[in-house]
DNA sequence: CACAATTGTGGGTAACTGTGGGGAAATTTG
DNA sequence: CAAATTTCCCCACAGTTACCCACAATTGTG
């Protein structure tokens, strides 16, 4: 199971090629075969995610059911927009322009690893999403460090 | 589990270097693959973590709900900052400028040892730190301890 | 106390990383 | 079907990182 993790400022160039941070690239499996899977994330920013981890996301989402309202509306955020990208030789991925600019994303990148995915944020956008969260942090930091401790 | 104590006054060389003292190395577990975790601490400081012991921490975040927003955020503001480091052959670990940066890190610093992980400090701050909780000091051990006796 | 091992610090260099661009092949469009 | 556009693979290069070696100071040991 990956554990990604860590911020990167990255950019993308004119044809939307974006290279996979050396540090998060370390913890891809040989698994995933150099290919990634590139979808709608939850918020303004896209997920990315090794093909392995991608596959078995797709099992857990067979076992939802199809009943359950949110769990429909889950697996059609996912799915909708899915699109396959295998990393070049320099080791980037091509993200196509549509999933760009749902996320608001011209040339700069904020890239982070969060454990068994990718996100990509414009990062103006995931500042300001930061700023929008502040005192919430607490509470659930509390609730889940108070966990660990007990 | 690891039980780091002590203080220890070291210096980082101008590309981020930094020795783990001997004495705290000693209680790190061949578990830990002399490997650590360096993020952003309470207070402006820096927490190291030895592997093992950060893995229990990132499980306790694995067991959160990617479909609760709050949670989506705790997750990326506790990993976001998250950076591994493997000791290299003089058993130093390599601090990244932006970490170093947010703690006011330049060539000095103050290690300390704290049960499960290691903090780092600007020794001026730590000595701020330090005076402005002075008082406080008697108030919280009695607290403690006396909890501690029941 | 003498000697060996370990510890803390520094520096050189080869390999890797992040970024850009050119051109052939494939795809789309009028 | 020809022209325009996009996609993919290759090359280039500056900046950074990781690994190796070196050495003085301290610690541990018989």
């Amino acid at each position: 199971m990956s554990s990604f993790k860590g911020s990167y400022d990255y950019s993308i160039d004119n044809k939307g090629r974006m290279n996979i941070p050396a540090k998060l690239r370390k913890y891809v499996s040989p698994d995933a075969n150099d290919t990634f899977v590139i979808t709608r994330g939850f918020e303004k920013c896209l997920f990315v995610y090794p093909q392995d981890e991608w596959n078995q996301l797709e099992n857990s989402i067979r076992a939802l059911s199809p009943t359950n309202p949110q769990h429909r509306f889950f697996m059609r955020v996912l799915l909708q927009q899915a699109v396959e990208s295998q990393l070049d030789g320099q080791s980037r991925i091509t993200i196509p322009k549509d999933l760009l600019q749902f996320a608001s994303i011209e040339d700069e990148v904020t890239i982070l690893g969060v454990l068994e995915h990718i996100e990509v944020w414009n990062p103006k956008e995931y500042k300001q999403y930061l700023a929008s969260q502040e005192n919430s942090y607490e509470s659930v930091a509390q609730t889940v460090l108070q966990k660990k401790e007990m």
